[in-house]
DNA sequence: ATGGTGACTCGCG
DNA sequence: GCGCGAGCCACCA
């Protein structure tokens, strides 16, 4: 495709970097903003790949990984305690609230979302490329 | 080309 | 509220 043609995992990482801090998302949600509404997993894949290198340049520094989580409003790191422990301390050094549970009140944390014109704004020329 | 792999979701029991 | 099964998707070997 061409150079300037996000692939599925720099749009996940786009929109994730528009989150603001003290606010989550989910993965259906993002996976739903970029028309994908049966995507979910994909997203997960895409930030879980944060770390690994990848050629441009995003990385679990960039990319506020830590602002999503599932739809019922929990961390959703399985099998690596160590990451998940680390979103939960990322979170509320925001000031998000995170229960010994992972859990997290979707009801006061939960970022509304771009609007299509902002969107495609964001995919199209990301003023602060990686 | 084909099948395996998840940091997912939703619907049921 | 919790566990399961099934559907769905981008990537990679």
């Amino acid at each position: 495709m061409e150079p300037g043609t996000p692939s599925f995992y720099e749009k996940v990482y786009k929109v994730v970097r528009c989150i603001p801090p003290g606010q989550v998302s989910s993965y259906g949600r993002i996976a739903t903003m970029l028309g994908h509404p049966n995507a979910a997993r994909a997203v997960g894949y895409a930030l879980s790949a944060l770390r690994h290198p990848n050629q441009d340049g995003y990385t679990s520094a960039n990319v506020p990984w830590q602002r999503v989580v599932n739809s019922q409003g929990r961390i959703s790191i399985r099998h690596r305690e160590q990451a998940a422990n680390k979103q939960a301390d990322l979170l509320r050094a925001e000031g998000v609230t995170v229960d010994e549970n992972g859990r997290i009140d979707l009801a006061t944390h939960l970022w509304p979302g771009l609007h299509l014109i902002e969107l495609d704004d964001i995919l199209r020329n990301d003023p602060q490329e990686p």
